[in-house]
DNA sequence: ACCTGAACACCGTTCAAGT
DNA sequence: ACCTGAACACCGTTCAAGT
């Protein structure tokens, strides 16, 4: 059972706050699964009803969105604090050590992947996440159409994805939705300034999902093909 | 709406049984999503009350158990139909034709993966088609060692998985579920005896998954560089 | 043997009402 | 401004009862 952790004499309860609410879901989350976190459990932690949290949040979905986003923030603080020289040949040690990083947040929270999957695509944080890795292979000498696949192949081991990356939906709104703080992702709007040069048709939703899993998959093939060669 | 394909004269309705029960529930999944399958909806589409379904099933999780074999056999099928040379270097293109047409029949139940992730990591067709492809890379020559990896590091490419493979919980029991039809997974078998030979102490639930994500990882960078360096 | 109605303990959410 | 109680439309599931 959680106690306040708020010390404050008198009887006056800590009052409530969207911030609240989702360090408390994330705490459920962590300690009892995704599936039991319900506005009502949720509540309860807080020492409050459950009607009370539609006060701070519009509704469950907000609460996923919104812990999806704490998580990435975590794992953008821990990631942006390594200073790991990335010029030339260095960008690969510099993208382990990222991805790394990433993944033993990831581990502390078990069930953000899923949520990741399901809602998380398009959010600032996991798009500056992307955008800094983009930039470590830029540094390496990363053309925009390699740096592009390398973020579909590294894919589920970059954040824990299983699936398609950017990929909102019906593929619309996704210019919108960077545009709006587009001078703090050089690197993504430089991609796909490139990308629209060469296609002028195309959008963020242009991905061709079939050639970047074969992309992926053949760098996997070829890898173990060179094993298998190496071992014989 | 659907309506009874039967086309049998009378008023007697075709009676329910486990196999009807879940192929209207991968229909109602492929064709609304899986948040749609609940139990109601689920015998609505079927004629009859929530409650019959009880007679066929233990409940819903032996429902998702259920569609989830559903769509692994029909991989299986798929695959199994498939003729590609194997021995030597051809191994790659085997895998590679397997793999893709295990993608088309997924993308056809874009839900697939998501069920597998969190219940079907021990089902046997999931095993056998798992089996078999480990069987393409003996034939290429691999050792069940490097076999091992590779079917980490193909991951979620294999199946739309995410994250680790044969990871059952707490590990436990892995070994039993694989007891009952040991001999119709001659290279899952042949691998666990080495593994076993190798470290007395482990069990299916022994793999290092630290070491499986770095070696996935580690496959896809150096790909990356190779791709760099070709390109510069 | 197979199916069902009523009922229970849960969900997320609305809305009018409290302080 | 912030919180709540009662209520609604949903869940999965049990259990006694129907044919």
């Amino acid at each position: 059972m959680h106690v306040a952790a708020d010390t404050e004499a008198g009887p006056y309860r800590v009052p409530l706050s969207r911030d609240r609410v989702l360090r408390a879901a994330v705490r459920i989350a962590d300690e009892a699964g995704i599936g039991a976190l319900t506005m009502r459990r949720l509540a309860e932690e807080l020492g409050a009803e459950a009607m009370s949290l539609y006060y701070h949040v519009a509704n469950k979905d907000e609460v996923l969105d919104g812990i999806a986003d704490v998580v990435a923030r975590e794992i953008n603080e821990v990631v942006d604090a390594l200073d790991v020289p990335s010029a030339g040949a260095q960008w690969k040690t510099a993208v382990r050590r990222r991805i790394l990083a990433a993944r033993e947040v990831l581990l502390r929270h078990p069930w953000a992947p899923a949520v990741f999957e399901t809602r998380a695509a398009m959010s600032p944080e996991i798009l500056l996440y992307h955008d800094r890795l983009l930039g470590l292979m830029r540094d390496g000498g990363f053309s925009y159409d390699l740096g592009h696949h390398a973020l579909h192949a590294l894919g589920s081991r970059a954040l824990g994805f299983s699936q398609e990356l950017f990929d909102p939906g019906d593929g619309s709104g996704a210019d919108e939705a960077l545009a709006g703080f587009a001078e703090r992702l050089p690197h993504l709007v430089g991609m796909l300034a490139e990308i629209a040069h060469d296609d002028p048709d195309s959008t963020l939703g242009w991905c061709d999902d079939q050639a970047e899993f074969e992309f992926g998959l053949d760098l996997i093939l070829e890898g173990l093909d060179r094993l298998r060669e190496r071992s014989s």
